[in-house]
DNA sequence: CTGAAAGCGCTTACAG
DNA sequence: CTGAAAGCGCTTACAG
């Protein structure tokens, strides 16, 4: 009720210094921890905060810093609707690391055409990284990046050994289900892919070729589709692999297995007891399919917390490891057998 | 080449005066085009700061003016499927809408028990207003918004009228959707809803209402379920639906639609031939399913745009409508006849 | 038409 | 242990 504490002007260190009697710059130390200051006025200090429910202009902080305490989320302005989940749980891994460590996250939606929005947000300085998403063969936001000298962490992996990554294991997950497929005695196996510029997809590849290169002698056959984007396509390979009599369909996402699955329903086929049906990626978009979908489970928001969290290491002037890999789960459910 | 100009620092204001001979004052001037100045020196600045790619600092912009040039962007952390394309969408709107005025999108994640993120980016005084993208009967983050004298615009309705809000018409849409639904001869009809202390939850019931409320004397009977969270209970639902022989079963978003599919899917039962399917909320989740789904349509880009550029110029000082209404699309599709 | 100066709310050498 | 002062990169009355 003193005067000026009417206003809804926001308190400032300057209103805290007059009113305690000391300098701004002790109040900033009280603040901050930083400097030597006697314990007495930092309690005084601290309480009147307290008190006052003062909380500091971040923004001033930062420019006197030269920090923004803003961290870019780069995410597709293009998607689909099975990788939503997967963002998503990012989104709030990424957010909840950020802020329990003071930052903001600030998005840049982007296509491979057009990264304007992540353009202006690091001319404008709004940020002090940025974390990637997703990662393209040929990646305009990272290039943008790298180019610029922002520190970023990439989310997904990439060939650039020189970029900080973090993935899950999709190479391993992928050769487990599979082995585990083969195992079980499957022989006539397909797996349908999309679109190859993303680098999971040749991660998927991988590990499910690995699991035959690990084979001595299989005598069975595989077909592979990939680049498959849409559901008439899909229907057509389906119609073929059931003429083949192929016993197992492996898709690489969600969205490809719900197109398989509505391939088999329009023609009636049992799942799984005329044909297995596998998903290379759970992203819960097929969480209430009944037959309930084998597939492969990550924990995306860790992956969200751990990539945010390494990015604040190096903007702390850390050295982290240019390559993290993160686990996988892989759910036997009721489309196998 | 010119000294200074090789370390990596941003260009400033004050260095472009410098190498110009002119004031800082005069610099600020010709980009921000207040106050007179020369058009010869306006020309010179210009065509100084296009060559050497300077970008204002917005952060000290910002702070002269204070302001952030960053909107909020309150996201729930808890989150059902079939929604996250809404808020995909929305945010793409959003983001647009704000980049193109020069503004930054700031998430925060937020849950019906823990605001702190949104309670930091006020207290930090990170944001200059915020946008909600679901609005709740007894909503914790707008009555913080409210408290603490944050301008904000409420995606979806509430019933507090002091708060700027836009929507789509559920209600109309639902209504036309039931009352083409009872003009082609529906006379045993159920509906199956969600949580109901979600507001548009209640307009979409309104609008189902609404339309036997419109007509004189219909010979039917309707059914009515809600606050149904989970298939097994969709499925009780259907089973007895079954027995009771109705016509058509309207759910109320794509998630409850998708597990009546299940139910009717595991029993056998032909869509639309032996009971009819509808949903008042197209996600997209449900896009390829067979039959394709009768729904009602809403472009959400448009309504995150659009409360974007209210709340803009709710900050450049406007008067803006208490109340928008979006329109929407009743999609006629296979599973009705 | 142009500029010197004060200010936005913080931090941080430097001096005492 | 504490403070005056300069600085972060802008804007904006005020004076000329």
């Amino acid at each position: 009720m003193i005067g000026r504490s009417m206003d809804d002007r926001n308190l400032t260190i300057g209103d805290i210094a007059e009113e305690l009697g000391v300098s701004k710059t002790t109040v900033s130390r009280a603040i901050s921890g930083k400097g030597r200051i006697g314990e007495q006025t930092r309690q005084r200090v601290l309480q009147y905060i307290e008190e006052h429910h003062y909380s500091p202009n971040v923004v001033a902080k930062g420019l006197a810093q030269n920090k923004t305490f803003n961290l870019g989320m780069v995410l597709p302005g293009d998607y689909n609707i099975a990788e939503l989940p997967f963002f998503q749980n990012c989104m709030l891994g990424i957010s909840r690391a950020a802020s329990s460590h003071g930052y903001d996250v600030l998005i840049s939606m982007v296509t491979p055409e057009d990264i304007t929005q992540l353009e202006r947000a690091v001319a404008n300085q709004k940020i002090d990284g940025a974390i990637l998403t997703r990662t393209l063969t040929d990646d305009a936001p990272m290039k943008y990046l790298k180019e610029n000298g922002v520190p970023f962490v990439a989310i997904g992996s990439t060939y650039d050994d020189k970029v900080v990554q973090i993935d899950n294991d999709h190479r391993s997950a992928c050769r487990e289900l599979t082995d585990t497929l083969l195992d079980r005695g499957i022989t006539k196996i397909a797996l349908i892919g999309g679109d190859e510029s993303y680098i999971v997809t040749r991660s998927r590849l991988s590990g499910f070729e690995d699991a035959f290169a690990g084979r001595k002698k299989w005598d069975g056959s595989r077909q592979i589709f990939m680049n498959v984007d849409d559901g008439t396509k899909v229907d057509r390979i389906v119609e073929r692999l059931l003429e083949d009599g192929t016993q197992c369909i492996v898709s690489m996402d969600d969205f490809l297995c719900g197109c398989v699955l509505n391939a088999l329903q329009i023609r009636q086929i049992a799942v799984p007891a005329k044909i297995q049906v596998v998903s290379f990626y759970d992203s819960t978009m097929l969480e209430y399919r009944i037959p309930s979908i084998t597939s492969i489970r990550f924990n995306v928001e860790e992956l969200g917390r751990r990539a945010c969290e390494l990015l604040l290491r190096m903007l702390d002037g850390e050295e982290v490891d240019r390559r993290t890999l993160l686990g996988y789960e892989v759910c036997m459910r009721e489309s196998t057998k």
